[in-house]
DNA sequence: TCAATGGTTTGGCGGCGGCCGAACCATTGG
DNA sequence: CCAATGGTTCGGCCGCCGCCAAACCATTGA
């Protein structure tokens, strides 16, 4: 009762499965409505709705009505770093026990969003091409864009620093669940992923956080970032699942 | 079902007041036995020890035993960046409610540990200085040392790049949430607390976060940093409560 | 105006899990 | 050897909270 108080709220609002999942879902970046959420959680709209209600009470989402529906959206930048977090440690947790592994689960592993960045075997590879050409660096404190990522950077359509101009950090690490390995966030992981999507490399699927590679994106990928996908023998993600 | 999996365990383990407040607790650093942590949370001693099994079962702890008792810790960096990120959030939702406010409160917001760096108004007093300076630059997303902050860490004491020669990326800033701002954190906001304690500037209360300034610690602050705790209206959380 | 759809509220059921006290085990010190 | 201390295990109690169905409200479209 001294100095934890209401961060046992937050923590046990994300201790139910069915609110865990709900925003884990949300985690892909895109608002969605009550009945859908409550599709994914499996469970009845009443008991979704109770969810909601609480999730948008702690801030944890924030909702916008459209016409007859609502729209539920993570609430900020802070809670979707807070999710990654938990999600960080519990991949650690007890390597072994219970792994559903669905086909979804394959795909997810393969490339997803993280909220406003890509993950997955898709995520860390570009993270890792970006370290191999030394256009960023990446440690478990901190990442960096060097002089010369500026260059490719902003070459690739990537807006460098929109907000203020002297600040020139905006590269994080984020350690991937599946890889166990850093991505790019921050900033510059939101930029590349919005590129990739301007560009038709990368297209969403209708719901949830998983992420396709097109055809266009193949060769786009392989040309700008030296990344091949095609070879099913690389991935593990993608061909063990 | 899908994607959030034993993601909900870890929550779900810190959203439990007595385990809350036993994190919360050794959030400062060091390591408790079992007793300690049982009477910080008031509960008996056979409860607590029914969480500490299952934290240290989650690996959100580890254990060491010595002579008679077992001394409690925080597993890892990436607990500690967790449970940072957790609090960040509950510090946000719904500003007014219930705010306990006991007299460590107020210390505890004046300066505390946060797992191995310093936080609070002194953390963040620390932060502010160093970015006035031109020796640091934080930003949401990262943080990083200029060249004149090396020398100047350097210089103050600060053991820069331990590990890896050529990464020069370690300061990380750290949401701090009593005063909404940025303090510093990872290796050098790490490093940065050890000088002080080496040098007698600060120490800590026996048990739990607190960390109270020496006489020594006024002056060398303010001649180091031009931080001037000495005068109390300055320092908002130390004279409200 | 009426039907359909999206969402919330209410009431009641059921189970998980936290809490304690008492007994038990292990280590230490006399 | 025994007493004291630190910690765990066990059994039982209690309450919180998640779940659903059904009723209700609101918006939209015909």
């Amino acid at each position: 009762m001294v100095a934890a108080a209401n961060m046992v709220e937050v923590a046990a609002l994300v201790g139910d499965t069915a609110r865990a999942t709900m925003l884990a879902t949300l985690m892909g970046g895109q608002a969605l409505t009550a009945s859908e959420l409550a599709s994914r959680a499996r469970i009845t709209r009443s008991t979704a709705s109770g969810h909601l209600g609480k999730l948008v009470g702690a801030r944890l989402l924030s909702v916008t009505q459209k016409r007859r529906n609502r729209y539920y959206r993570i609430a900020s930048p802070l809670v979707a770093r807070m999710l990654e977090s938990i999600k960080a440690v519990a991949a650690i947790e007890v390597p072994q026990r219970h792994q559903p592994r669905s086909i979804d689960d394959g795909r997810l592993r393969f490339a997803r969003t993280c909220y406003d960045h890509l993950a997955g075997y898709l995520g860390v590879a570009i993270a890792d091409a970006l370290v191999a050409n030394g256009y960023v660096v990446l440690t478990d404190d901190g990442g960096e864009v060097t002089a010369s990522g500026m260059r490719f950077l902003s070459a690739f359509g990537v807006v460098l620093a929109p907000n203020s101009g002297s600040r020139r950090i905006f590269c994080r690490p984020c350690l991937d669940w599946s890889e166990r390995r850093f991505h790019v966030a921050g900033h510059v992981g939101a930029e590349i992923h919005r590129c990739c999507l301007d560009r038709g490399w990368l297209r969403r699927d209708r719901e949830g956080r998983i992420v396709r590679i097109t055809p266009a994106g193949q060769i786009g990928l392989r040309k700008t970032f030296g990344i091949d996908l095609g070879d099913g023998s690389r991935c593990g993600a993608n061909a063990l699942w």
